[in-house]
Formats: C-alpha cells, structure tokens, sequence
DNA sequence: TTGCTTTACTAAACAGTGTTTAGTAAATTT
DNA sequence: AAATTTACTAAACACTGTTTAGTAAAGCAA
C-alpha cells in the first residue's frame, strides 16, 4: 500500500514548506514579526494547522536554526583542505566571523536566541537534533587539537583552548549583532576590520 | 513657591517605585514576564500611568539596565587598588565573569537583550544615559594602555587589544547564559572553572 | 471664595501575540 | 454502504504593548 508513503511524503513536503515560509520571514522581517499568525497566512493554512507539524514557535525555529548549521557547517569544511592546522585554525576563525556578519539572523538564532534551546530541552535523547552543532564544534577542538600535537599553541587542553577561541569570535560578533560597539564609537566599516585583526592578534599571541 | 519641587520630587519619586518593582519582578521572574501590566499592578496602579513617566517598555528596560551598570561599575572599582596592570586586568576579568555569573538577568539586559538598546537610539545626545557603560569600558582600556606602555604585552594597540579581552569574556559568559556550552556536554560546576581558566591562559598567552 | 486651567490618573479599546478546543468534511478502511 | 481515521479550521482563551478619551483633584488667578 502505498497510500501510508505518500501520506509520510505529504506530512513531510508540508512540515518543509512551513518552515521555508517560516524561514523566509524570519530573514526579512525578523523574529518578531515572524508569528504563527504570518507564517499560516502566507502558506493560506489556518494557525492551528502548524501546531499539527511543529509543538510550538520554539520548535519551528529549532527546524530553521538547524538549517542555519547545516549552512555553517558546509562553510567551514572549506577549510578542510588547509593542512597547516594553526592556519586552518584562522581560516575557521575567519569563515565564523563572516558568517556571522553576512548571515545576522541566522547567527543570532544558532547562537543568542533562547528560543531554539527552550526546543532541545523536552526531546534530549533524540538523534539528529544537536548534530550539527557538535560537527562544527568538533572541527574546531580536532583542529586545535592537530596544533597541540604539533606544538604550534602554547595551550595544552584542547578543551579549554577551544571554549575560549569560540568565545572570543561569539563575543566578537554578537556584541557587534546586539550592538554594544556602540561604546567605542567608530564607524561601522571599521568595526568590521577590528574583528578580523582581533582575531588575527588571538591567534597570533597562542603561538607557542 | 515649594509646589513645584515637592511635584517634581513626586515624579522622580514614582519613577523610581516603577523601575524599583519592574527590577524585582525582572530579577525574579524574567524579562517575559515583566509585563507593563504587572507591574502596574505590582505598584497598585493602571498600566497606563507608566507611560506618563516612561516613552515604552524599552525606556523602563534601560532604566534598570543603568542599574546594572552602576552595580558593576562598583564592583570593578575595587580592583583599581592593585598597581600591577597586567594583575589588574586579571582582576577585572574575573570580577566580570563572577558578575555575569551571579547575575544573569542583569548582565542578559546589559549585554545581551535588544531591549535597552532601542531606547539608546532615540535619545542620542542625552547625557548621563551611556556614561555608566562607557566608565567600565575606560578602565578595561586604560588598563590594557598600561600593560602596553610598561611592556607588559605583545600588543600594541590598546583599543583592539581591549575590544578582543572583552569579547573573550563576554563570549564565555554569554555562551554560558544563553546555554550554548552544552554542546560540550560537562557538568555545571565544571564549566563555571573552565570559564575562569580560559581567562588565565587567555591573559598568559597576551603576556610579552 | 469662585471659576478656570493644569495635572495625575484610569477605563476601555486597539491591534496584535501564542496556543487550545471543539467541530467538520474528506479520505480511507472495514 | 457504514464506520473510522485523517487533515484541517473557526473561534475562543489568555495574554501582550500601547493609545485615546474622559474624569476627578489640585493649583492658580480674579
């Protein structure tokens, strides 16, 4: 019977339009105007038909901040080809960064928005869901990882060397998203610079 | 004539209770459930008396964020005693990521939410409304200036240098706050170390 | 003291929000 | 053909921030 696959086909086809209309909205208007009220308009379904596909707003925007990694994730792996692991390292650095800047929404959401983790809260235990995530955080720990290994940094715990890099780029972007440069009062073309000679001057002072 | 200042000391007066229960109702439960409502009724008056005093919900929210700032300010200050710069600027590290760490919603507001910053942007010009922020961030430059001037660090240009310790920090608390370190998948108490640590061997790797 | 004006406040409405419930019409199975 | 399941929705619930129009009291001038 093949009655029970094209229902499972139109569960899914449905659920995908949902949340690229969802998506959509998101990235041009943001996540506030983005409501179950515009998301059902847009796709001419009532609201109540998206609580049949998604438990709630946190979990339709888990389903974008996913796709979101899975577009990080692809940017990172151009990295891959560099063997020089400290170089690398940098080349990583520097993909986040402008990942972050060229795709504000979206990092705000993978990385500064409560919303998504309210959705990984309920259904731990489920696979595929933090994936992603831990794909291009296991990127950056191996590579450093390579580094040590090759007494390139004068860390010694990948672990450590790894939460405090990723934090220097998250803080350096999004307090740039959130805008609290502010506070320095310099024009918006060399706030960018500043971020990209940070990182530089970061990595630079982990040599060993 | 009196009438006139008792008025004026009145209005001050109300405001104060506002953003005085606004901030217990934020400590305790939250941003979301700060309603303008509740806490009119908190303070035993219409929701629309608020707005005789305050221009929006964000304007109140940047009141209490002002609080925010003088309390860490305070607490920054006791590490202007020490005369070694580099020891110092340890100091203020640690003070910071104890302060984000023992109050969250404070630092969330601060640092993180959107809030108070649409409220920045309207009243540009108006003294005495960044001041607080701009105080702490002057004794993180002057600081790293310091270490730059007795030699103390590698780099040479204070205001990146300060703009990437800050980042640092705030990446880990922020990180922390909006529950990105579970990806690392350790114990709470594990990371409260780790955040430390990295502090410690970011400040090493800058040494000269 | 009376009359006018300003001040301080509020009830009610406006326009939205996420979410749930009860009910319907069509598709599918028995 | 009847019974059941599926997919969907209208309407309601309980909220939200904010505005408008109106009221009662306070202050001031004649």
């Amino acid at each position: 019977m093949g009655i029970v696959e094209r229902k499972e086909r139109e569960k899914t086809e449905m659920r995908d339009r949902i949340v690229e209309a969802a998506t959509l909205m998101f990235l041009e208007d943001g996540y506030e105007k983005t409501s179950i009220r515009n998301i059902a308009e847009k796709i001419e379904y009532s609201p109540a038909t998206i609580y049949l596909y998604f438990k709630d707003k946190d979990e339709l925007f888990f389903a974008i901040h996913n796709i979101g990694f899975q577009l990080l994730l692809k940017e990172t792996e151009k990295s891959h080809k560099i063997k020089n692991p400290l170089k690398r390292l940098h080349d990583i650095g520097v993909t986040y960064i402008e990942f972050a800047l060229n795709n504000p929404e979206y990092y705000d959401l993978m990385f500064i928005m409560r919303s998504p983790m309210n959705a990984l809260k309920e259904k731990h235990g489920d696979e595929q869901c933090w994936t992603y995530g831990e794909a291009v955080f296991g990127t950056l720990v191996s590579t450093i990882q390579e580094c040590i290994d090759q007494k390139l940094i004068k860390s010694k715990d990948a672990t450590i060397a790894s939460m405090y890099t990723w934090s220097m780029v998250h803080g350096l972007v999004s307090l740039k998203i959130r805008e609290r440069f502010k506070v320095m009062d310099l024009p918006e073309d060399q706030i960018r610079k500043m971020l990209l000679q940070s990182l530089d001057e970061v990595i630079n002072n982990m040599k060993a």
